[in-house]
DNA sequence: TAAAATTAAATTGTATACAATCAATATACA
DNA sequence: TGTATATTGATTGTATACAATTTAATTTTA
């Protein structure tokens, strides 16, 4: 690749994610507005169905996401009634969160979700498996790599 | 894949891209702090230094960013005396964005950045390419599908 | 075991994202 | 021509992201 082609927007591949993650969250965002959850909001509520009461540190971990975008995102989650948070008695530093009836209850109105956002890509979902493979991978990668620099 | 699994975040796409994107862009940050860059500014940058004296309306186009991100961002770079903004004569509607001596000068600092960066991913260049491309398509396919919902 | 180091959340400050609205300008067309 | 419509940025308000710092609790260690 050439001196000026390496720099071209559209050869970076920081770009075409960076856009591309965009892009799809948009596509929930309709859905999502009927609930009354953000992106954000929702992929915490996917981790909480998933693993309840769990520390803020491991949703995190999980996620990717440090305190300073989790405690007032899981402050709003709480006011809405989904969550409560509430402090380890075991160890008084880690906060574990935990769902509520309500919170509980919302994730079957989620369900479909997933499915009519991934129809509108209207791509094969071997490739659309294939892309999240991949991407499974570099994430992993990266994050190694960071954690290696830690020496 | 049953009721179950298809709420699972690890067989979310849109997680993996999500999570892997906020990855990636961690990785150009020491590079960029060191010329005083956000990432959005850096991508901001790359287009210009494509395509100097474009309307932020295009420029906004290409980054699928709108004004309410742009505006306040390109002040910013004006600050820092990269660039300067002025109503296009012709349609003062438009405000054309022009690179200054000094913001044409920091694309020489740049040029080595996505190597280094795409190195620390340590995946072979061309799974690399092939990944960019899939999501060039998945996010044109998305944008497309935006375009016709207008109707 | 008391001081030092570590850990987990919360807080603070800066910079996006983006929907919704507004204001200025330009265009269409009756 | 004169007005309704459309376009472009700017503004406002809400919700992330994330680095850096602070606070409180726990663990390590001299």
């Amino acid at each position: 690749m050439s001196r000026n082609d390496r720099l071209r927007l559209d050869n970076q591949l920081c770009f075409a994610l960076y856009a591309c993650a965009r892009e799809v969250t948009k596509l929930y965002r309709p859905f999502l507005d009927e609930l009354g959850l953000t992106y954000t909001q929702y992929v915490t509520m996917l981790v909480l169905w998933e693993t309840d009461e769990i520390p803020v540190k491991t949703l995190g971990q999980r996620l990717h996401l440090d305190s300073g975008t989790l405690t007032p995102l899981l402050k709003k989650l709480q006011a809405a009634g989904l969550i409560i948070r509430e402090r380890n008695a075991a160890d008084e530093r880690s906060v574990i969160v935990r769902l509520t009836e309500q919170g509980r209850a919302l994730e079957s109105l989620v369900l479909e979700i997933p499915d009519k956002v991934l129809c509108q890509t209207s791509l094969p979902l071997e490739e659309l498996s294939l892309l999240r493979e991949q991407l499974h991978k570099l994430t992993e990668t990266i994050h190694q790599s960071e954690y290696s620099n830690l020496d």
